[in-house]
DNA sequence: CGCTGTCTTGAAAGGACTCAACGCCGGTGG
DNA sequence: CCACCGGCGTTGAGTCCTTTCAAGACAGCG
C-alpha cells in the first residue's frame, strides 16, 4: 500500500523527495483502534495529531444533554485533528467508527516542518482549509437543505472522497456507518434517516446491500443534492515558491 | 485606532517588531465598500485577501434556487477570505453587511510571509483554524439546537467576539444585521427569527432598541445556548520556536 | 409625503420528531 | 448446535416546531 497521506497531498502538486521522506518519518508511529473508540476527547490537549491510515472515523461535538453533532467523516489520508497542532485544546472529539489504523504525528515534528519546509507547511495548511470548506458545505446542508437533499449530498461527497483514495468500485462503496451516526451527521433523527434512505432507494437513485452503497444514478443524485464538487478542491494546486 | 489585525493576533502571543511591520505593510492598501455589496464572489479566484478593518461582513453559500446560508459573520480584525490564498477558487462568497473598510492583502505578499516568517505563518494558519472551530460550532447549532438555543448561541458568540475588539459597552453592542440575514445564518425563516427574538426578549434575556442589543442576563443566555466560549480559542497561545 | 425595506402578526400546512414496538442478524455461551 | 442477547434497521401513529402565505405597521430616506 502506498502512503495515503503523500498520495493525497500530491494531488495538489508534486512534493520533493526530501518532503516525502519527512512525511514518511513523522507518520511512522502507528496505532490501532477498535470500532467506536475515542481517539481524542473534547477538551484534551494532545501533543500529537492523528492521521487516519485505514478505516472510518469522525469528529463530533457533544452537548451536555446528550445531543450530538458529527461535524466530519474522515477516511484514509485525512488528518483528523491537525487543527489541534495550533489550537492546542480540542474543541471537538475524534472517534473511530470502524477499526482504524492511525499514524500519530508529534506536534514537535509538525513545528519543525513549519520551521524548515515552507511548501509542505502550505500544503498541510491547505488540507485544513479544505476541511473548512467542507464544514461550510455541511452548514449549508444543515441550514438550508431538507432531509432528502442532505442525505443525497453526503452520499455524493463520500463517493468522491472515497474515489480519490481508491476506495470505490464503479459506482459503489462501503459505508460502514450506522443510521444513528448518519442521523448525528445530518442533524436528523434516526427514524427519519431510515425513511429518507428508503425514499432515495425507492426513487432508484441508490441501492444498498448490507454496508455496500451503489449509486445508480449519479447525475440525478447530484441534482437532488444540488451537489457541486468544487468545494472539495480536489484538483487545486498549491504553488511552490 | 490601533491596527485591528495586529492586536487580534497578539492575543495569541507577542509578535516581533519585524513581524508587525510586515503586517502593517501588507495591509496598507485599503478599500471601502458600501452596505450589502459583494466583496468576493463565489467562483472567483482572487489574487488578494480581504481583511475587515471596520464594519460587518459575512460569508455565504448560495443555492441555485435562491436559498442561501450565511456561514460566518466577520468583524474588525477578521480575514474574511484568507482561505482563498491557498484554496485559489472561492467556494463561498463574501459580502459586506454594513459599509466596510477593507485591507486588500496580495497573495504574493502572503506567500512571501510563508517563506520567510514561520511564526507569522503559524499565527495566520491559526486564525483559519479558529474559523473552522466556529464553523463546527455553528454546525452543531444548525443540526442539534432549536431556534431559541441557536439565536441565543450566536448572540453569545458575537458578544464575545465584539468584546475582544472593543466593540461592546458593558453588556450591549451594535448588531446591524437584519432579521432576514440572521435567518440565513440560523437556517430559519425570517418570520421564525422574529418570533424567537421576541421570546428571548419576553424572557428578559435580551433587550433591543434599534440596532443595539443589550444582554440582560449573560449567565442565563449562555445556559439557554449551551454556550461554552472554549471554541473561540481566545486565550490560546501560538508557540514561537 | 410617498416609497421601500424591515419588522410584526395570524392562520394553516408540512416536515421532522418522539415514542413504542417488532424483525433481523451476528455473536456468545451453554 | 441451538437459544439467548444486543445492536441495528424498520414501521406506525400522534405531536410539535418551523414554514409558508398574506397582510399590516413602522421607520428611514429621497
Amino acid at each position: 500500500m502506498s502512503h495515503s497521506l503523500i498520495s493525497k497531498l500530491e494531488r495538489h502538486g508534486p512534493l520533493s523527495d526530501e518532503e516525502k521522506n519527512v512525511l514518511r518519518e513523522v507518520t511512522s508511529r502507528v496505532r490501532d483502534y477498535g470500532p467506536r473508540q475515542d481517539i481524542v476527547r473534547e477538551g484534551d490537549s494532545p501533543t500529537e495529531s492523528s492521521l487516519i491510515l485505514e478505516g472510518f472515523a469522525c469528529r463530533h461535538n457533544n452537548l451536555a444533554d446528550g445531543r450530538r453533532q458529527i461535524t466530519a467523516f474522515h477516511i484514509s489520508g485525512d488528518f483528523a485533528d491537525l487543527h489541534a497542532f495550533l489550537l492546542g485544546k480540542m474543541d471537538d472529539g475524534v472517534s473511530s467508527i470502524t477499526p482504524c489504523k492511525v499514524a500519530l504525528v508529534p506536534h514537535s515534528a509538525l513545528r519543525e516542518i513549519t520551521k524548515t519546509y515552507p511548501h509542505l507547511t502550505r500544503v498541510l495548511w491547505f488540507t485544513t482549509l479544505v476541511d473548512g470548506a467542507v464544514h461550510r458545505e455541511w452548514m449549508t446542508g444543515l441550514g438550508r437543505l431538507d432531509a432528502r437533499e442532505r442525505v443525497a449530498h453526503v452520499l455524493c461527497e463520500l463517493f468522491l472522497r472515497l474515489q480519490a483514495v481508491g476506495l470505490t468500485r464503479d459506482h459503489s462503496f462501503e459505508l460502514p456507518i450506522t443510521q444513528t451516526e448518519l442521523a448525528d451527521a445530518f442533524g436528523l433523527s434516526t427514524v427519519h434517516v431510515n425513511r429518507t434512505l428508503q425514499d432515495l432507494r425507492g426513487e432508484g437513485l441508490v441501492t444498498s446491500q448490507g454496508k455496500t452503497v451503489v449509486i445508480n444514478d449519479w447525475e440525478r443524485l447530484q441534482q437532488v443534492a444540488q451537489f457541486d464538487p468544487e468545494y472539495l478542491h480536489g484538483d487545486q494546486k498549491v504553488e511552490r515558491d
